[in-house]
DNA sequence: TTTCTCACA
DNA sequence: TGTGAGAA
């Protein structure tokens, strides 16, 4: 799973300790199984840590999208889950403001540079 | 090659 | 928030 997913062992053994992944099970040997859902799981992790979101908030996401998907679940908690998810929407946007306004920066950082570069010929 | 645990940053 | 090492 982790050669799958691009981490290190060690790292997806730590998101199962710190509660952001649930085994398939175990062999006789006590190897780890895991399922499709894994990959997408440490999809999502590894996204969310990339926007630098923690792992309590990883927790909290991913516990929201699980109870989403699963089923018989009352019209009314699927009202409050939505507006949970509708949350994290708002939370990336924001993520995504912070870095374009940061692409801007470098942006004319470089442009900066280059002016210098050319002058100094 | 895996698992777990303890230490370390 | 991870990683390294040792032992089984």
């Amino acid at each position: 799973m982790a050669e799958r997913v691009g981490l290190s062992l060690r790292t997806v053994r730590y998101y199962e300790e710190a509660g952001l992944l649930t085994t398939a099970g175990r062999t006789p040997g006590g190897f780890r199984l895991y399922g499709d859902e894994s990959v997408d799981r440490l999809m999502v992790i590894k996204k969310m840590k990339s926007l630098g979101f923690t792992l309590e908030e990883m927790r909290s996401l991913l516990s929201v999208r699980d109870e989403l998907a699963s089923s018989g679940i009352p019209d009314e908690r699927r009202g409050e889950l939505r507006e949970l998810l509708r949350t994290w929407v708002v939370l990336a946007e924001e993520k995504l403001a912070t870095l374009r306004a940061q692409a801007g920066v470098a942006e004319d950082f470089v442009i900066g540079l280059h002016t210098d570069a050319d002058r100094s010929v």
